[in-house]
DNA sequence: TTGTACGCGTTATCAT
DNA sequence: ATGATAACGCGTACAA
């Protein structure tokens, strides 16, 4: 009988985790390896860290312990020590924009490819959100920051973490990766003209959306150039207003133009349906151009013709980057410009 | 000549922040703030947690400190003392499909209004990403854990840490929260009928994704009620694959039917999309219905009849139940099924 | 190769 | 009302 139950505690003791921990909630410890192990919490340290000689033997017993008490290392200890945690920030206006949704998700996956978690933050383009979400990741003394359309200058300007701004250019010592939108806007404008169309619209995106003010640009410029008119249908959101609009597009009919180039791609689906809504055939009758090429644009019908900005590129740039600037490296060029590209689809 | 020298270095001292940090790329501690104000560290301590008395002139000053020092609290300290970080970990399969986008996005408002941070993970349904996923958010000792789609049931099982998990049923033990997936696909099945359907396909999801399994098990339930027969074809991905698929569908030619319910509203808008290309007439000759009322289905035309999941309540509910459960609460509601309705559009 | 002792920034307890 | 100090878990000199 007694040993049927010295058998059990051993099996206990030898296979089952819980019975070490599940009295308490409370992770084990560094110190909880040293004892099980009889080694030094030093010795376990270098294990973990890689960081000095270990004999192969005690790498061993180290390795089963940590294994079953089921061991992490605490990275707020480590982040204390350091001063530095081991995230990375990640300040986005809103996940309901394709664009940004995917942006994320490559962000995400390369930070973790590199080692680094990342926290995120979604502001709505609230400037007051945005401004928590900055105090908040200082507080988690994150090794660097990426942020998106940021409306915060001069706040970033005083940060001392690094910082990549997507798409806004914050100031001369920030670095600024962007698609090469003013590019783009031209293409966009050339595409247009060679596939035909006389009387041309641009829906142009609201004003502080720096990114989308280029893409206007040259538009713009390229037009001037090719000695052609245009009109302009001013958009205040990027998404939400529009989603709404079911009635009337500004105070133009835009059913009236034969060529429409969209601020981007969201924007340009919903225009998209605003035309096919009306009987429009498109392309026949009127020739849509989105920006972005985000996965939307593959899904509609007919498929969106637009400008492609890599979000795969942009962000492998932009983790790239804030993970130099972090390691120390000084860069001395500011401004990365993605090169863009025409795709094109069946609304052209 | 000597007094503007003197008001030039007053002036410094006052109102320019840079001059007692710019030296170092150190942040400013609760030390600093105790040495600017000559107050004792537990002073600042008390001040900045609430936590005890502390007398409205020293409160003043150390206000002022703080702000000329730019001093937000260490996370990381803090978390070491209390052994739990203020943010939670979120896990998601892929931000690419928008009902995970915007899901995410809501479970990130929800905690920062709740007062915590969001670490996220996106592990495109890898099992492996999971796990190291898991084991990271350990290491920064998260209050809790929201999965989606979870293939860890049982590591997930032996987690101390707080889980709620949405859709996937891990254990009797953790909570759930899901959509009435059931009654979704009943729903979807009923109204087909309404709108006087007579052969009916269902899309059927991949067989790891629980609640789409659970849509086509009411599909199938209402059917057997109503006395009705109804072809299946089956995607092995909610997203990716499907999205390059523009030749055939399944073995079965999809424009023979009246009615279509399709798992969810991506691959319902990819069906749309497929069938418009080849002439079909939608409402009229096909009608198709998909789920879970993500933003892509009013961007389409024609827009997509759906059944809706309230991404804003399930989120709202995932995160309240987690915090519950962080905070001690003993929960003995295990499933959470949120109600679903059918919101009609072009589609049908 | 291993162990001891200290510091990181907080908070909490206890004394003043 | 305020201050001194131990403790949290980890990493690392430095001593053994």
């Amino acid at each position: 009988m007694t040993h049927i139950v010295i058998r059990v505690v051993n099996i206990f003791f030898n296979h089952c985790v819980t019975c070490y921990t599940e009295e308490g909630a409370i992770d084990s410890s560094i110190r909880d390896i040293s004892k099980a192990t009889g080694l030094s919490i030093a010795t376990i340290s270098r294990y973990i860290n890689d960081s000095g000689y270990v004999s192969s033997e005690s790498a061993e017993v180290i390795k089963k312990a940590i294994k079953e008490l089921d061991y992490v290392p605490n990275e707020n200890a480590r982040a204390v020590f350091k001063n530095s945690s081991n995230l990375i920030g990640i300040v986005v206006s809103s996940l309901s924009n394709p664009f940004f949704a995917e942006m994320t998700m490559h962000l995400e996956e390369k930070a973790q490819e590199r080692g680094y978690g990342v926290i995120l933050f979604t502001t709505n383009d609230d400037i007051d959100k945005e401004r928590e979400a900055i105090r908040l990741l200082k507080g988690y003394r994150v090794k660097g920051i990426i942020t998106t359309r940021t409306q915060l200058k001069s706040e970033m300007s005083k940060l001392k973490t690094p910082i990549v701004s997507f798409e806004t250019e914050v100031n001369d010592k920030i670095i600024t990766v962007a698609a090469d939108n003013f590019k783009g806007g031209q293409l966009a404008l050339k595409h247009l003209l060679e596939r035909g169309c006389k009387k041309i619209l641009h829906i142009r995106g609201p004003k502080s959306f720096e990114a989308a003010e280029l893409r206007y640009l040259g538009f713009k410029d390229e037009a001037k150039r090719q000695n052609v008119n245009f009109d302009i249908v001013q958009f205040d959101s990027d998404f939400h207003v529009a989603y709404n609009l079911e009635e009337n597009i500004g105070d133009k009919d835009i059913t009236e133009y034969d060529g429409i180039f969209v601020f981007n791609d969201i924007a340009a689906v919903l225009i998209l349906r605003y035309l096919l809504k009306r009987g429009v055939n498109i392309p026949k009758e009127t020739k849509v151009i989105g920006f972005d090429n985000s996965y939307i644009g593959g899904l509609s019908y007919p498929s969106l013709t637009t400008i492609e900005q890599s979000v795969d590129g942009i962000a492998s740039k932009c983790i790239n980057l804030l993970l130099d600037l972090v390691e120390g490296k000084n860069i001395k060029e500011k401004r990365f410009y993605d090169p863009v590209k025409l795709i094109q689809r069946e609304s052209t």
